[in-house]
DNA sequence: GCTGTAGAACTTTTT
DNA sequence: GTTCTACAGC
């Protein structure tokens, strides 16, 4: 039950392991074999990365270098965290309850619930997810009367994370006017309030753990002599506290514990997520800081033909500063790479479908063919565009089933049960459903709070007449269900919410409420099915007993709890929601085509994927073309596209596309001049000046047309014969000073296209840059 | 206190 | 073009 016996070996596998190794190549082998010490491994896309972390894990018990509490691994995704148990447990007959295996924040959240006093938590905190700490901001807000037009909630929700990823407190982030004095402050206030209201937003998981090991010496010792291999997946995503908590998880072999290693495993060229706070850095930093003596790079692809793999391998060495890795195949060149260009978004989905159709004809699963896309707004036209083609397919992303509004209204129930504090909870489902508690109430209610310092829930008294009654009642409500939920099962528990509330009955009247009743029933089932997944519940409380006590009875340290206390049920399922927002795969399972951006589609792989809306502006992205690497992200993510394919990658862009409500036109991607002529086939010509009325193809029709004219954008950088019919009468050309009755002042960057199809790219000088229909646009030439 | 309409936003996203 | 937010009117 424990789990936590440190000297449990007690597995019947042959002791030397060597069976695990079966069937990996020499490098992967290395890896799974390297002595106890720090290592940084490259794998590339398609590498076996996965494999060698849980062999690297089953190879290290199965030698008894390691006991199962020993081990601590990290993943970024609760899908990778379970993949890696799965994976563990078919492999070797033991307990993976007992090991430290999860994400950053189910692993700091575990170390919290554990060191909750020394943390100043109520040991039932709550944990915001982004919609509550978003109106937490929105309610300070209201309190402090700070103005949304000055300081936006959003931006500020953003400099509150990005402050946390960098370890900062309020007092530690630099003021240099009264600009950064104000938001330091508001994030002060923000954090008041969270401590007041027991609640922790995500980064607040990684940083307040990170100071419990930092400050608190015995803690930290307490860990590093217990955990001797942590290992690390998609390392070139951790932002900088992760990295500095991983950090002070490693022994160096000082205060008599003897040194740990540190497993990490990574890809420079996969790291796409530089705008949420990753930095891929810390790889470099690694290997210097912790004086990293094995990296192994794992080049061999068992993923996809070479012409895609080429592909990949070509673009991707645009790249500078890269730490170097090139990925070979054993599978045979395989299909060319298929390359379209179309008219507009519309037809490029027709031309999609078209091919899929063909797949499909041609015996392949719609499951295994993706289509994926920069962003989310180009969905629509694929979506549509399937369904009017009676094609079964599924869209990434979106709603997950823990952020539905019902749902989340029928969780603040829940979390008033733990945690009456929660002010957030409170305010969500006060009036909700309406029980006429109106914002004039609910003013005088915060009022009265804030003057006598208690929750919401604590001062409902205060509020005089008939809005104190109500509100009297709803926290009598609230306070008869705890009472009554005190011996029943999570499942009643929750059944009971749905039904004392009215929030079923609510959506059961109201006219569109079917599908809400049904996540709430759903809801219902999550719950039961909850108690029966071995031991969420008592496992974290397991832990917290037998290391709290052990760390507060040697060391003496104050303020760890190791009382008794186990986290409820309720309380853990609250956690479980809040860490895990859950699918949203409403048609999981079926077999339908998938539809995702190409970051949701990382770590995924697929017989056939089209990568569409291959545009200058749309991929690379315009917000991201402006500095270099920016544009290296966007490469990077153009190489996780190319690498999900295994046997056909379809590459196409439109001529024009309806973006934001308004028609716009873009030129082909860059990313098309980085790939091998080789690996291409090119089944319409490639645009030129003079080939711009080509009819909406035939699907599959493959005739290939000369090649002039290449790259129009040069052309015209030369000063030659680009736009000839348009720009040569106005005086329009690369270079030239313009002025549009919108966007005001700008200079021509390249113009291209002819007649009707002319379009122009200007950078405004307060716009950015835009392209511009030339037939449509009002400009005028400054000079 | 609720409902309807006008206005703004809009890259990528897990926890 | 769509979707969410905010404020005004009933």
């Amino acid at each position: 039950m424990s789990g936590f016996d440190f000297d449990d070996h007690s597995f019947s596998t042959p002791a030397s392991g060597e069976h695990l190794l079966k069937g990996l190549n020499a490098e992967q082998r290395q890896a799974v074999t390297l002595p106890d010490a720090h290592a940084l491994i490259l794998a590339g896309a398609g590498s076996g990365k996965t494999r060698v972390l849980t062999t690297r894990i089953a190879w290290l018990l199965a030698q008894q270098r390691v006991s199962p509490a020993g081990i601590m691994a990290v993943t970024f995704t609760n899908k990778a965290a379970k993949e890696m148990t799965a994976r563990l447990s078919a492999m070797l007959p033991l307990n993976v309850r007992g090991m430290w295996i999860g994400t950053f924040h189910g692993l700091c959240n575990r170390f919290l619930r554990a060191h909750y006093q020394a943390a100043n938590l109520p040991q039932a905190f709550q944990i915001l997810d982004m919609q509550d700490q978003l109106s937490a901001i929105k309610r300070l807000y209201k309190q402090f009367n700070i103005d949304d037009e000055q300081f936006p909630a959003k931006q500020m929700q953003w400099f509150i994370g990005g402050c946390k990823e960098e370890g900062m407190r309020p007092q530690d982030v630099p003021v240099r006017d009264a600009e950064s004095r104000k938001k330091a402050e508001i994030y002060q206030l923000y954090e008041d309030q969270c401590q007041r209201e027991g609640v922790v937003d995500f980064g607040e998981l990684m940083l307040r753990s990170y100071e419990i090991l930092r400050d608190h010496p015995l803690v930290r010792q307490h860990y590093q002599r217990r955990f001797r291999h942590i290992l690390v997946d998609e390392f070139q995503d951790t932002n900088r506290l992760q990295y500095r908590w991983l950090k002070l998880f490693v022994s160096n072999g000082a205060d008599g514990i003897a040194p740990n290693a540190l497993f990490a495993v990574g890809d420079d060229d996969q790291s796409i997520y530089a705008f949420r706070g990753a930095r891929v850095g810390n790889m470099n930093d690694f290997v210097t800081e912790l004086k990293v003596a094995h990296q192994i790079k794992l080049e061999q692809n068992y993923r996809s033909h070479s012409n895609i793999l080429d592909s990949a391998n070509a673009l991707i060495s645009h790249n500078t500063r890269r730490l170097g890795k090139n990925l070979r195949t054993d599978a045979g060149a395989g299909e060319p790479v298929r390359v379209v260009e179309l008219p507009s978004d519309m037809a490029e989905a027709h031309w999609i479908v078209s091919q899929i159709r063909q797949l499909v004809g041609d015996g392949n699963e719609r499951k295994e063919i993706a289509i994926l896309y920069r962003s989310n707004a180009q969905s629509r036209v694929i979506e549509s565009t399937l369904f009017n083609a009676g094609i079964a397919y599924r869209v990434y992303g979106g709603l997950r089933f823990f952020e539905r509004a019902e749902v989340k209204h029928a969780l603040a129930y829940l979390r008033l049960l733990d945690s009456p504090r929660d002010n957030t909870s409170f305010l969500r489902v006060v009036n909700f459903p309406p029980r006429g508690i109106g914002a004039r109430t609910i003013e005088q209610l915060q009022d009265a709070a804030r003057a006598a310092n208690l929750a919401l829930h604590d001062a409902v008294h205060q509020v005089p007449g008939k809005a104190g009654a109500n509100l009297a009642s709803f926290v009598a409500k609230i306070d008869v269900m705890r009472e009554q939920s005190q011996h029943l099962t999570l499942k009643e528990i929750v059944e009971l919410a749905l039904d004392t509330s009215g929030l079923l009955e609510h959506y059961q009247n109201e006219r569109d409420g079917a599908d809400r009743v049904e996540n709430l029933q759903e809801l219902v089932n999550a719950a039961e099915s909850f108690v029966s997944m071995e031991g969420f519940g008592r496992e974290t409380p397991g832990m917290a007993q037998a290391e709290v006590g052990v760390v507060a009875d040697a060391a003496g340290v104050q303020g760890m709890g190791a009382d008794g206390e186990t986290l409820s049920p309720l309380a853990a399922f609250l956690t479980h929601a809040a860490l895990e927002a859950g699918d949203n795969q409403a048609q999981a399972g079926q077999d339908a085509v998938q539809l995702m951006t190409v970051h949701a589609a990382k770590g995924l792989e697929f017989n056939a994927v089209f990568i569409s809306g291959l545009e200058e502006g749309l991929f690379p992205h315009e917000n991201a073309m402006n500095d270099y690497d920016g544009l290296e992200e966007e490469r990077r993510l153009m190489y996780v596209a190319i690498t999900r394919a295994r046997q056909r990658l379809y590459l196409s862009h439109a001529q024009t596309r309806l973006l934001h409500g308004q028609t716009r036109y873009n030129i082909r991607s860059r990313f098309f001049d980085e790939l091998p002529e080789e690996c291409l086939k090119w089944l319409t010509p490639q645009r030129s000046a003079f080939a711009d009325a080509m009819p909406f193809p035939g699907a599959g029709r493959t005739h290939i047309e000369p090649q002039w004219n290449r790259d129009v954008r040069q052309s015209v950088g030369q000063g030659g014969a680009a736009a000839p019919q348009q720009g040569a009468g106005t005086g329009l050309r690369a270079g030239v000073r313009v002025f549009h009755t919108k966007f005001g002042e700008g200079t021509v960057q390249v113009i291209e296209g002819s007649g009707a199809d002319a379009r122009a790219q200007v950078r405004f000088l307060r716009h950015g840059v835009k392209w511009l229909a030339l037939g449509i646009a009002k400009l005028t030439v400054v000079e």
